[in-house]
DNA sequence: GTTTTTGCAAACCATTTGCAGGGTC
DNA sequence: GACCCTGCAAATGGTTTGCAAAAAC
C-alpha cells in the first residue's frame, strides 16, 4: 500500500482536502495485508476507537480508488474487495486462504486482448485478469500443519 | 445462450426437478441480448405477467450457473450481471454499451498464468479475464449517428 | 468566509432465508 | 406419497444519501 506521502500527495493533485478521516482511513488500509472489504474497514476504525462513520469510509475508499492508491478485486464469491497497489496498470493474484496480494504483468496480455479484439470484432477499451489462489506461506503453513 | 434443450438436458444430468418456474427463467434469460442483473429479470418476470417470486429467480439463477449455462460477471462498477454462455472453460468480452457479450479463450493465457505463478510464488487455482469494450454493432451505430 | 467534508441516521438496493402450500417424480 | 420447489414476506447485509455541524483552505 503506498505510504503517507504518496496518499497526500495524490490528494493535493486531485484537488481534495487533505483530512484527517482521509488520512486515517489510508493509514487503516496500509496496516492491512491482505484484501478488505469496507466492512473490515469500519471494524478497524471502532477497534481503534477513532471517531469515523461508515459513509466516510465508503467515501474515502471511493476516493483512493480514483486516486489509484487501492483497487476493488471482485472475489469468486462475489464479494467486493479492495487492495493497495501501485497506480499503474497491473493485475493481481490474491491468496483465498489469507487475502493477501501480488501484483504482477506480463507483456503478452497485450497479445492475448488484441487477438480476442480481431475475433471479437470488439474495440477493447479495458481488461481485468485476476488470479485465485494459495501464497507460499499460506501454503508452507499448511503443510507443517498437516506434516507431522 | 444455451436453449431450452439445453437446459433441460443439464436439469436432468443434475438431478434437478424440471420446473415451469425453472424453464421460465432459462427462458426468459433466452431473450436477453446482453448481461443482465438479477433484477432485470425480476422486472422482465413482472412485465411478461409471470408469476415467479424473487427468490425463485435467485434459485434458479444460482442453479444455472452451477450448472454452466450462465456465468457471473464483474462489471467494472461492481455490479454483478450475468451473461449466458457455454459450459466450459472460457473468458468474457463484454459491450459496455449495450451489455452483449462474446466468448473467447486464448492458449498463451496457461502461459502467463504459470508465469504469474512461478514470480509470486502462489499456487494458482483459477483465474478470471475480462475485457470491457465497444462490439462493432454499437460502433457502427455510433458512427452513424455521428455521420450524416 | 467560503467551500468541502464529516458523522449520523435513515433510505436504498441486492440477496437470502423461513415457512406453509403446491408441483414433480 | 415423499421430497423438492415455489411464492411470499420478512430479515439481512452492503452501500448511498440528506443534512446540519465542523474542518480545511
Amino acid at each position: 500500500m503506498a505510504e503517507r506521502g504518496a496518499v497526500v500527495a495524490a490528494l493535493d493533485r486531485g484537488g481534495r482536502r487533505l483530512t484527517e478521516s482521509r488520512l486515517a482511513v489510508a493509514a487503516l488500509i496500509a496496516t492491512r495485508q491482505g484484501h478488505f472489504t469496507a466492512a473490515d474497514l469500519v471494524e478497524d476504525a471502532r477497534a481503534s476507537r477513532l471517531q469515523i462513520g461508515r459513509a466516510t469510509i465508503f467515501r474515502s475508499l471511493e476516493m483512493l480508488l480514483e486516486l489509484g492508491v487501492v483497487e476493488r478485486i471482485d472475489l469468486p464469491s462475489g464479494e467486493h474487495a479492495y487492495v493497495g497497489c501501485q497506480p499503474s496498470h497491473h493485475h493481481h493474484v490474491v491468496c483465498s486462504s489469507c487475502g493477501r496480494s501480488a501484483d504482477f504483468d506480463d507483456v503478452r496480455i497485450a497479445a492475448v486482448v488484441a487477438d480476442a479484439a480481431r475475433r471479437t470484432g470488439f474495440q477493447i477499451e479495458s481488461h481485468r485478469l485476476e488470479l485465485f489462489g494459495t501464497c507460499a506461506a499460506c501454503r508452507a503453513s499448511a503443510k507443517s500443519r498437516a506434516g507431522t
